[in-house]
DNA sequence: GGCAGATAGTTGCTCGTGCAACTGATATTA
DNA sequence: TAATATCAGTTGCACGAGCAACTATCTGCC
């Protein structure tokens, strides 16, 4: 038992209900078991990852294309590229309509893994969601939808 | 208009519906948001808000108890501490029944900071959810929960 | 055509994070 | 009580992230 004279009257649990916290402690439990399987396995960081699920999902989009869609900052973008480039898990080549732009997309190599990681991450997913009826999934989705949106609006 | 020819087959947002994915986008979001906050205007980080949150509801409890609670590792927690006590913060004495142990509370400064944060914080966290009913944000609370307890169940 | 500004991508630098090794204190067990 | 294990907290180290500065290319405008 501790001594809590002092500041007995603030509301208890200011940090264990705060959404903020709540909502990292939860992304970061999820993530970071995800990040396990292609972690262990395949070394793949999670950068690294998000990049290849975007280029499996649209082939042939540059690096800024990539950096709009996963939000990832464009120079760990583009150390995350360099990466996958070396272990042969994508292939790049210059846009030559814009010489500025490069043009990714997975290689075979690199299919193969996503084909193989992909099932496991969303089998891991659908685990996660198994105790959620389908209704109650939306319903989730859409706040998170919701708050998305208002977080983006909001200045505090 | 990309060229899409291969991989057509996959279904489409893939990335984007990826809940690991929305709940990152939305954690950063939010966490930054109220980052800005503190760190704007205290130059105050992350951890050093969490560990003062925890001192403000739990004075006198050890840098132990505030990594089990925070869920911050322990090395950080401990550079935390040291810039805080630093900067006059939060004062800290040894705990004379076992003299590993630390006693950390918020300094007065500490507190006062504490003060004028907290309320933003709040705030924002108030407006953040304005648009959700007392019922929707029940429903929305008890989902992360059950979906912490699923992720810290499941081996994938 | 040529210059000013914008854009794609790379790189240097600093800083926060997390693991592992370490120190000093306490608990356990013989 | 001596030896060993455990625990609280600190520090060294390696690595990833993000900002800013830079290069190369392109666009708009005179």
């Amino acid at each position: 038992m501790q001594e809590q004279t002092a500041l007995q009257h603030r509301k208890p649990l200011q940090l264990e209900s705060f959404l903020p916290y709540r909502l990292s402690l939860l992304s970061n439990a999820i993530s970071g078991a995800i990040a396990g399987v292609y972690g262990d396995k395949f070394a793949i960081s999670m950068p690294e990852w998000r990049i290849m699920m975007i280029l499996a999902e649209y082939p042939d989009v540059s690096a800024d294309e990539v950096c709009r869609r996963t939000r990832i900052e464009k120079s760990v973008v583009s150390r995350a590229v360099a990466r996958l480039l070396n272990r042969h898990l994508i292939n790049r080549e210059v846009d030559e309509k814009d010489r500025r732009r490069s043009i990714l997309r997975l290689s075979e190599t690199g299919l193969s893994v996503y084909d193989e990681v992909m099932p496991i991450a969303r089998n891991y997913e659908a685990k996660l969601l198994s105790d959620l009826t389908d209704e109650e999934l939306e319903t989730f989705n859409a706040m998170i939808d919701r708050l998305m949106k208002k977080a983006t609006e909001i200045e505090y």
